[in-house]
DNA sequence: CTTGACCTTCCTGTGACTGGAAGGAATATC
DNA sequence: GATATTCCTTCCAGTCACAGGAAGGTCAAG
C-alpha cells in the first residue's frame, strides 16, 4: 500500500512517516516505480508509534518500546518500568504547571485590568514585590 | 558592565543574553575593546525577560510584554489579557497531562510487571482494547 | 611572561517534525 | 491521445529557544 493509505490507516501524516523512515524506525519495501510499499505489519508498527507518541513517549523511548514489542520474550516488567518513569515525568510537569498557574492567577487577580497604566503584573515582571 | 556580570545579575546565561541581542530584544552598548557594555536599564530588561520567560511566556509574548513595559501609557487591561490567555493555555496543558497520566496509570496498574512476556501496556500500544 | 579567566564571532546540533520546491507517476476526464 | 488532478519522490529550509564548541582577541594577576 502507498504512503497515503498507510497515513490514513495509522493516523500519522505522510511527512511524519517519511521522517520515521529517515531515523530508521520503519523500513518499508519499495514498489517498482520507487513508491514506498507498506505491509500490514508496517501499518501495525506505525499505529504503535502513533499511540505511544500520543502517550508522551519520546522517539527514543518509542524505539525501546518497539524493540520490546518485537521481542516475544520480553518481560512485562521492562515495559512497566518505562511506563512508570513516564508517569513520574508527567506528574512533575503537572506540578510545575500548577505552580505556574497559581503565580499567574495571583498576579492577574490583583490587576484591575482597566485603562489605567499601573499594573501589578508589570510590577512583578519588573522585579518589584507585590 | 560586561556580559558575565549582566548574566549573574539577571540570572540568564551569557549565551542566552547574546541570543536575545541577536533577535533584537536588547541592544547593549559596546566598549572600546568590542565587549558588550550593559547599563542598569539593560539589566532590568534582562531580569524582566528572565522572569517572564520563567512564567512560561514565549519569546514573542515577552517582546509584547516588554513593549508594554516601556510604554508609560499602556493600559493594565492589555497586560491582563496576555496573562489570562497564558493561564488558559497552562490550564489546557494541565488537563491534557492529567488525562495522559490517568491513561498511563490505568495501563500500568493492569500490568503485573514480572518476568512473563504478556503485558497489557503492550496490548494497548499494539491497538488491542483492554 | 605566562597563565587563566573572560570576551568575541561563527557554525553546528537539539527534537520532532512541517512546509515547500521541483519533478516523476498514476488515475480520471474529455 | 491529451490534459488535469492527485499522489508520489527527493532535497532543502524553517521551527523554538537556546547550548556546545572552536578559534582567536583582551585583560588582570603573579
Amino acid at each position: 500500500m502507498n504512503i497515503g493509505s498507510a497515513a490514513k490507516m495509522s493516523g500519522l501524516p505522510a511527512k511524519t512517516i517519511r521522517y520515521y523512515e529517515d531515523i530508521e524506525l520503519i523500513q518499508p519495501a519499495r514498489a517498482g516505480n520507487g513508491y514506498r510499499d507498506y505491509s500490514q505489519t508496517d501499518v501495525h508498527r506505525l499505529r504503535f508509534l502513533q499511540r505511544s507518541r500520543s502517550l508522551g513517549f519520546s522517539i527514543e523511548e518509542c524505539r525501546s518500546l518497539l524493540s520490546l514489542y518485537e521481542d516475544k520474550n520480553r518481560a512485562s516488567a521492562d515495559v512497566k518500568e518505562l511506563a512508570l518513569a513516564k508517569i513520574e515525568e508527567v506528574d512533575r510537569k503537572i506540578r510545575e504547571l500548577k505552580s505556574l498557574k497559581s503565580t499567574l492567577s495571583a498576579l492577574a487577580s490583583n490587576c484591575h485590568g482597566d485603562e489605567r497604566p499601573d499594573c501589578p503584573i508589570m510590577d512583578d515582571l519588573a522585579g518589584r514585590r507585590l
